[in-house]
DNA sequence: CACATTATGAACGCCCAT
DNA sequence: ATGGGCGTTCATAATGTG
């Protein structure tokens, strides 16, 4: 609305004098900071192979991989399509699934596949226990450890234990978040705890055998001080949970590591891993209509039209603390929403276009669980419309370019053969008022395809990286020096939050947390969550940033360091090195996350991209399910407190 | 090797006329 | 319903340059 864009309310963060301030003020840190910085080429790990076009001899070998017949992958193959491997798989599984598979088993059977255990094991768990996901995966556990033979030798397991290629899920470093304990001083083996006991009958009670339980609590750690330090009163359905919750990122580790070109599995429609869903949820069919993106692009409201909606109500397994905030690009592929969406506890994704917020538009999905309720936008408002934001290109702008917006700024930009190109073809019809048609359409095709602007008579230019730090909501220079080239600059900046938008989602946390709040931030880039929540004025006291470029990391650091925060900044290279131990450590040691937030890679889904757009499957965007995985853990391990 | 430059369509959703 | 036109898109890979 216009009396709060004008008027403003009592927000008294001047950005742009802040800014001076801040920078005025540089070398006197008085910030406490610390990098944890071990794996800062980690990216390598998974270079390989994976691009190729998957030949159908690779699919075969892929599924003969997995521990299928040739004679039945290729039937499944030839039956449906060498596109299809979700397609394929299920016919696979459902071939394979000796009792005549419900659909409902099959798609279990589908999931715990996908989460690296072998088709054999998951059948023999599902049919062993009931069919909740805890107790299959607890089964899991077990015949994983069984096979592994590894009780009480954790020490071993960096090992690769298992010469079986039919079964990658017994690679030694498959559970290893369980025994990685390094870093609890004192680690030791104590006498059973009274609880232990307990635990066990009540493990029993739930229908596994006393040896099962045991085995599976042994592996957890519950008798071990390390456990006792985590949870002092952990409860059956918290240890299950942990095992899930640990399971599932080590079995993505384990999927990646091995079998890289493998597309990742998407859950089975309608099933969540959340533990109070049953199997008669899995059961219904999907009624559930395909995600469809708002026209206009508001998602719950944007400051010029504030109350489209007004109240939301979450499922409850979305709740927070802690709150979470997840982003990535409108327009993915088809259903990668819908994926993204049944992962993150069924919440709507809140899709907006930053056009409502800045002179460039940005068609972005946000998944998260805030309140929507009194939002405020950030002061001062940034230009509009693209006059505002480059008043000097006014004076070249003609008048049949009718652009107010720029569109969607991305991370490469024209080369300058094409500007070239563009002012050849204006210049060729200089004597005329106006170019003729043909010329107009191919100068606005080639401007609205590459966000040129006017820079001179028939000129017209690329943005500068400054332009594009403004535009996006990022401090001048904010991307610039310490050593980062120019176009990697474009690079980060393409990357990025637009930070009014996102900031205006984040407003509410102003009110919540008036003593601040400790940050998980994945995918932290050039920290575009950060900066919005400083100039919202909400204070930091620890943020945990995450990034695998080492060029990011700095940015957000120097820029962390100039701002003059009070609180703490930690950051990792890889989300890889963010197991459970290291979540909960500083859990431990801040109190819990109140907000987890990031934006995953869109490589994969932006359709920019020639070459790879693979989809959530794809190299990079399938980092979306390391975004879960993390999240999932810190929200299981704080409901626990 | 680091960096800069350049060429390289397809997959959507939307709209509107059949 | 449906099919064609239209507009948009957090990019990759090959090559050049120094």
């Amino acid at each position: 609305m216009d009396e709060n864009a004008s008027g403003g309310d009592s927000d008294d963060i001047d950005w742009n004098t802040d800014d001076e301030l801040e920078i005025a003020s540089y070398g006197l840190p008085s910030c406490s900071s610390m990098t944890v910085n071990d794996g800062e080429t980690i990216a390598g790990s998974t270079e390989a192979s994976s691009s190729a076009g998957s030949s159908s001899s690779k699919m075969i070998d892929h599924f003969v991989g997995m521990g299928f017949s040739e004679e039945v992958v290729a039937k499944a193959i030839q039956e449906n399509g060498e596109q299809n491997t979700d397609l394929i798989l299920e016919a696979l599984l459902k071939h394979s699934a000796s009792s005549s598979a419900s659909s409902s088993k099959s798609k279990l059977i589908d999931h715990f596949v996908g989460m690296g255990f072998s088709v054999d094991m998951v059948a023999k768990a599902i049919q062993e226990n009931d069919c909740t996901v805890n107790a299959v995966l607890v089964g899991l556990a077990i015949h994983v450890h069984d096979k592994a033979g590894a009780l009480g030798q954790s020490s071993q397991a960096e090992q690769h234990i298992n010469s079986d290629q039919n079964s990658p899920e017994l690679d030694g470093s498959f559970l290893d978040g369980f025994s990685d304990t390094d870093s609890f001083e004192g680690e030791e083996i104590t006498n059973p705890d009274p609880d232990k006991e307990e635990k066990l009958v009540s493990l029993a009670s739930m229908g596994y055998s006393v040896q099962e339980a045991s085995i599976a609590m042994e592996r957890c750690g519950v008798h071990s001080k390390y456990c006792d330090s985590l949870w002092p009163n952990t409860s059956i359905a918290e240890l299950t949970d942990f095992i899930c919750a640990a399971q599932m990122a080590k079995a993505a580790d384990a999927l990646l590591a091995e079998i890289e070109d493998k597309p990742r599995p998407k859950p089975s429609n309608g099933y969540h891993k959340h533990k109070k869903r049953r199997m008669l949820d899995y059961e219904k069919p999907p009624i559930d209509e395909p995600i469809r993106l708002p026209n206009p692009m508001i998602g719950f409201g944007v400051p010029s039209n504030p109350d489209v909606i007004v109240h939301r109500s979450l499922p409850e397994a979305a709740a927070g603390p802690p709150y979470f905030y997840y982003e990535n690009v409108a327009l993915a592929p088809k259903g990668v929403w819908d994926t993204i969406s049944r992962f993150l506890y069924d919440v709507e994704p809140e899709f907006v276009d930053s056009k409502y917020f800045c002179a460039a538009a940005r068609k972005r999905g946000y998944v998260h669980n805030l309140p929507i309720e009194n939002r405020h936008h950030l002061v001062p408002l940034p230009p509009q419309n693209i006059y505002e934001a480059l008043p000097l290109s006014r004076k070249w702008w003609p008048s049949w370019d009718t652009r107010s917006h720029l569109n969607c700024l991305q991370t490469c930009i024209a080369s300058a053969k094409l500007t070239e190109r563009i002012r050849k073809a204006l210049e060729e019809c200089d004597g005329e008022p106006e170019p003729p048609h043909h010329v107009q359409k191919f100068v606005m095709d080639e401007c609205r395809k590459w966000n040129l602007v006017w820079v001179g008579r028939n000129k017209l230019a690329p943005l500068e990286p400054d332009e594009v730090e403004m535009l996006l909501g990022f401090p001048k220079n904010h991307t610039r020096g310490g050593g980062i080239s120019r176009t990697d600059r474009y690079k980060s900046l393409g990357n990025s939050f637009q930070v009014d938008t996102v900031a205006y989602h984040l407003s509410v946390l102003k009110e919540m947390y008036p003593d601040g709040i400790n940050v998980l931030s994945l995918f932290s880039g050039i920290g575009g969550a950060e900066v919005a929540l400083h100039r919202l004025g909400v204070r930091m006291k620890n943020v945990v940033s995450v990034d695998i470029s080492e060029v990011n990391r700095n940015i957000v650091r120097s820029w962390w360091e100039q701002t003059n925060q009070k609180g703490t900044l930690i950051d990792f290279a890889d989300v890889q090195q963010l197991d459970a131990n290291r979540i909960e450590q500083m859990i431990n040691a801040f109190g819990g996350f109140d907000l987890v937030i990031g934006g995953s890679p869109c490589n994969n889904l932006a359709g920019s991209n020639r070459h790879s757009r693979d989809g959530l499957e794809g190299k990079e965007s399938s980092l979306f399910y390391d975004y879960f995985r993390i999240l999932d853990l810190v929200k299981n391990m704080m409901q626990r407190n």
